[in-house]
RNA sequence: GCCGACGUAGCUCAGCUGGUAGAGCACUUCACUCGUAAUGAAGGGGUCCGGGGUUCGAGUCCCCGCGUCGGCUCCA
């Protein structure tokens, strides 16, 4: 018996496949099916329904209709069609793994010696995969045993597909594989497919990479191609389309026609921050500083530069010395620091420190080094030399939980207030790890429990934490739905231990802190890039580089305007004067471009009249307003740093 | 770091199979003095990423670097 999604149930015979279920329900439905869900398990058309051994199972059955499940299938399909058309086009090619992933598939190739692909063959391929998809070819699986297979694989030469079928047999000790043929390819697959490759409605190959096989540095770089596919040419321009809009607010490009930062081939990975892009830092950094100080830190500076003693000690060296950058000075080896935890336990240390100072909470606009690999830099998301909002809190075991809560309280202020909604991961204890497991139980729990009390839903990322504890990431992602960490909350019982730090309890004995590492922005750079995003350029009123600007409609007008934009930055308005002969609807324009806020129009009328005409950025003409009353509304607005004007 | 593609004026880009560089925007000057997304004209501006090589001749072909982009790996 199965249950269908509408509540009804439907009685099948025994053998009866997902084609049959659905001809049961309904011609059009047998017409339309892609597969059936049994369960949770998605399955081919033509495989008989698992048998339901007397219990009434869920069934459903996938047509295009099914969203995510549905566009998986074709996109699978899809990726075996792409592999079909590789294997004529190019004899020789070794094939390996072609999944579906979020919005697409891929497949990875290895290529014989001499042969390279590039986006400028993806014609050539289309045109075979099209031929493919026209023949409307079936899926047919065959369930054989894994001597067979392998046989065949290896008489092929598919050396990948031979070492997977090793693997299965090793680590799962599986006895029979499927294999899925569609035309003249056979692969070694799990399922589910379509039906047929008639159902691949529409697909494009987008870009060509490299990939390690197995996602493993040792391993040989195989050709990745990756391309999607829907159900309707329609849906496939729709795609296109919104990643074209998608890379228009690309940090990158919008912080160059900004004026915000840039970047030179003779500092790589190092931004150059430009006017207006300081004046957005420093309106970041003026929030940061009052809401540290409303909670209880209290700022320092630290150096950055420290003899390689610090290092070893605080077992950077050890762990992370391929990230650091060396100097010789005067003979003495010294290291730019990468992180500033050594710094700050250099504060604590330098007291005697009694529990009646705890928590110290010490912040600071750390500026670190980090040596990135070239191929991983990418504009401000990811560079060699940043400024961290970061802080470390030194605490007792027993304040561990509140103080992460409060952590994660100040971050939520933060993340609200910017309109952010982060994706939350806790990362539990790794393999390689110091400390009992009765302390990373403590960790653990202090970190889940502050989580619990916040209310927050999360991720649990098993393993990741950090061999010195446990830790609370909080990621955003990018506008072409990469997913960046920006804060992070981590416990950590190595350095005060390496540290050797110890302050005195109530019992008069030397008690042993615990450190809390912690950065909400992530860094500057890294926000200030992920918020051009959010914002598409459009910064809220507290954060514009130039929050209006005075456009003289003529040149008799500049007077006024002059007047006008003097008593604007008297009020602390960051505001600019238009002061070209050009035509009105020209400088309109232009301060469109520049996403400024507001535009201050002033001719004869407001000269007259003692007045602006105030044009909102994307918005147009919100009418008159006397100079005063538009500096309070600008004041109004900043001071609560309102999402947008 | 690895694989691939790319690198031409400040920006965005054109430059067929080799015959010593071009457009739009921006900039400068002049004219226009304008009411809410481009006024017109003239002008200036380029070691074609760098270094070798092939060739009578290289922006164009080859090699080596550097950088950028997309992935992969990495990412306190």
């Amino acid at each position: 018996m199965f249950e269908l999604p509408d509540g009804t149930t439907l009685a099948l015979s025994e053998g009866a496949t997902g084609t049959d279920a659905a001809a049961a329900i309904g011609p059009g439905l047998a017409r339309a099916a892609l597969a059936v869900k049994v369960g949770d398990e998605v399955r081919d058309l033509a495989r008989p329904l698992p048998s339901d051994n007397g219990r009434v199972r869920k069934l459903e059955v996938i047509t295009e209709r099914s969203g995510a499940r549905a566009l998986e299938l074709i996109r699978h399909d899809t990726a075996h069609v792409l592999a079909t058309a590789v294997m004529e086009l190019y004899p020789g090619v070794k094939i390996s793994i072609g999944p579906p992933i979020e919005d697409g598939f891929y497949y990875d190739f290895d290529f014989p010696d001499g042969v390279t692909l590039s986006d400028s063959d993806f014609e050539r391929i289309e045109a075979k995969m099209r031929e493919h998809v026209d023949a409307d070819e079936p899926f047919v699986r065959e369930d054989v045993s894994v001597g067979d297979a392998l046989a065949r694989f290896a008489r092929e030469g598919q050396d990948y597909k031979v070492e997977l079928i090793e693997d299965l047999i090793r680590d799962d000790g599986v006895e029979t594989v499927s294999l899925y043929t569609n035309g003249p390819f056979t692969d070694l697959c799990r399922g589910p497919h379509s039906p047929s490759t008639k159902r691949i409605k529409a697909f494009k190959l987008q870009s060509v990479a490299g990939a390690y096989w197995r996602g493993d540095a040792s391993k040989p770089m195989l050709t990745r191609v990756y391309g999607t596919a829907f159900f309707s040419a329609k849906d496939l321009e729709e795609y296109l389309h919104r990643l074209e809009q998608a890379r228009a607010r690309d940090h990158r490009k919008l912080g160059r026609e900004l004026g915000l930062f840039m970047f030179s081939e003779i500092s790589q990975g190092a931004p150059f921050w430009l006017p207006a892009g300081v004046v957005v830092w420093n309106a970041l950094t003026d929030l940061w500083r009052e809401q540290n100080r409303a909670r209880g830190y209290t700022e320092v500076r630290t150096p950055i530069l420290y003899d390689v003693e610090l290092w070893k000690q605080s077992g950077h060296w050890d762990k992370y010395r391929n990230n650091m950058y060396f100097t010789d000075v005067e003979g003495r080896q010294m290291g730019l620091k990468p992180m500033n935890c050594p710094a700050h336990v250099q504060i604590f240390k330098a007291d005697r420190r009694s529990y009646r100072e705890l928590p110290i909470r010490l912040a600071e606009q750390g500026l670190v080094h980090r040596h990135e690999p070239s191929g991983v830099l990418h504009g401000l998301l990811r560079v060699r030399q940043f400024s961290q909002d970061d802080a470390h809190i030194f605490c007792t075991e027993a304040q561990i939980e509140d103080e992460v809560l409060r952590c994660l309280d100040l971050a939520y202020y933060l993340y609200e207030l910017l309109g952010f909604d982060p994706r939350v991961e806790l990362s539990t204890r790794p393999d390689n790890r110091l400390g009992t497991d009765e302390t990373w139980d403590h960790a653990e729990g202090a970190l889940a429990g502050a989580l619990r009390r916040r209310g927050l839903e999360y991720d649990i990322a098993e393993g990741e934490g950090t061999f010195y504890g446990p830790k609370i990431d909080l990621h955003m992602t990018d506008s072409i739905g990469r997913s960046w960490q920006l804060g992070t909350v981590q416990l950590d019982y190595m350095m005060p231990a390496r540290f050797e730090l110890a302050y005195t309890g109530e019992d008069n004995a030397e008690h042993r802190p615990v450190m809390i590492h912690r950065a909400l922005f992530g860094s500057f750079e890294r926000l200030i890039g992920i918020l051009t995003e959010h914002y598409g350029g459009d910064f809220p009123l507290w954060l514009a580089p130039v929050q209006a600007i005075v456009l003289p409609i003529a040149d008799r007008h500049l007077e006024y305007g002059a007047g006008v934009h003097d008593r604007l930055r008297e009020q602390g308005v960051r505001v600019e004067l238009d002061e070209r002969s050009e035509s009105v609807s020209k400088k309109v324009r232009d301060a469109e471009l520049r996403r400024i806020p507001y535009m201050l129009v002033v001719g004869d009328r407001e000269a007259e009249g003692n007045v602006v005409a105030v044009r909102e950025h994307r918005v147009g003409d919100t009418g008159t307003l006397t100079v005063a009353e538009f500096a309070a509304r600008i004041e109004e607005l900043v001071s609560t740093r309102a999402p947008r004007f």
